[in-house]
DNA sequence: CGAGCTTCGTCACTAAATGACACGCTGTCA
DNA sequence: TGACAGCGTGTCATTTAGTGACGAAGCTCG
């Protein structure tokens, strides 16, 4: 999370770009999920975050394309996760002690934020557009997961085998997701979910048979 | 709905309209292959196609979308092969057998169809609308495979681990169906794919942990 | 033939998205 | 201190995507 000291220019308005867009993006999610997608207008958007509409589509293409920063939000944690993984560690030794830091030192902001987030991902089950959202920022995933396999397994980055198990990973990392998002929402206790650390990590395991989870000993 | 009883007026309306969707789809593709998606507007494909621009949103949600039906023929034959896999058949045998099957039947329309669905999932990596298109269709296939593997593993369909297969096995098919795209569009010798079926089989293998690709024996 | 259904074209319209330009803020240099 | 440059924003005009309403042509069934 700590990006701390940037370039002093562009660094300060990307970070500020990067905090506008997010805050453009919690109005926009917070409204398509109370009316919907086709019932929210970029009007309404940028009234309710206090900009006037040009300035929303000067950061976003599109009106759909809102959603996307909490929706990424959603998978930022497998990202920190997978950004962070030491060679020397198992997965799920790793996933654990990375859950634990997270409800450590997230955020209330962070935690509404996520909330959010699993709305989204719910909602895509309805409106193909943040399903397309959704999609996207777990592509988003395989190519970021991309690079971190092709540095443990010691392979070039466009390695068939290593986009292979990049693409089952990040799939079943999204089907993860949507259960456990869907089991949330539906109001089942979070400490039911104690043992994600381990599904994760088994579904990982399987999907690129067993040769992503063990620590690397060179 | 309606139930197989309408063959006769609605199931002609519907094979009416699925053709001219796929017409309208050709000339879109097109049109997006050389000048971009941005580049073409809708007046552009209505008149490509001899149609009023207005039937075009009729058929269509909107422009990207209206790319989904060629970019669906890309993995139809994947569909169709899933489909058909009987259970007493190895995934491989059952693919080669597909392959040829495939390879005596496809009409020239076919093939056409298949090299404007290899353009467009190369058009994928540079434009975002189009790459939507794709996953979106991949996700299509991830949901009729979830179908097909509860019924072949005798499990509910809403099983966990029917849903993990299914998406690290469409991911992997997704990932195999880039790799040879890209290489044929780079000129590629269609005949260095004779093994592409062993190819696709391992790889589904992988992703499911060697779950999906042996014959049932019950 | 003529009533009913469906599909398409035309026109008017709303909503999404972009371009052009002016304003105000911030930091810099003389 | 004041002139100037850079950036982000608001306002307004404009283009393009997409919808609603209605009428005309074709098809089908009696």
């Amino acid at each position: 999370m700590a990006g701390a000291a940037s370039t002093k220019r562009s660094g300060m308005s990307d970070e500020r770009r990067r905090r506008l867009r997010l805050e453009i993006s919690r109005e926009a999610a917070r409204l398509f999920w109370q009316q919907g997608v086709d019932g929210t207008s970029g009007d309404q958007i940028a009234e309710a975050v206090g900009l006037s509409t040009r300035t929303i589509w000067r950061h976003f293409r599109s009106k759909e394309s809102c959603a996307e920063p909490i929706v990424t939000k959603g998978v930022e944690w497998e990202m920190s996760m997978l950004r962070n993984w030491p060679p020397e560690l198992s997965l799920e030794d790793h996933l654990i002690e990375e859950t634990r830091r997270y409800a450590r030192e997230a955020t209330d902001a962070d935690r509404a934020d996520d909330g959010l987030a699993i709305k989204m991902i719910n909602l895509a089950d309805r409106e193909p557009a943040i399903r397309t959202a959704w999609l996207m920022a777990c592509d988003q995933v395989e190519r970021e997961l991309a690079g971190y396999l092709s540095a443990r397994l010691k392979l070039p980055a466009d390695d068939l085998q290593v986009r292979l198990h990049a693409a089952a990973a990040s799939a079943a990392l999204r089907v993860i997701n949507e259960d456990i998002g869907t089991a949330l929402l539906n109001g089942t206790d979070p400490r039911e979910f104690a043992d994600a650390p381990h599904r994760v990590a088994q579904a990982i395991r399987n999907a690129t048979g067993n040769t992503i989870g063990d620590p690397i000993t060179p």
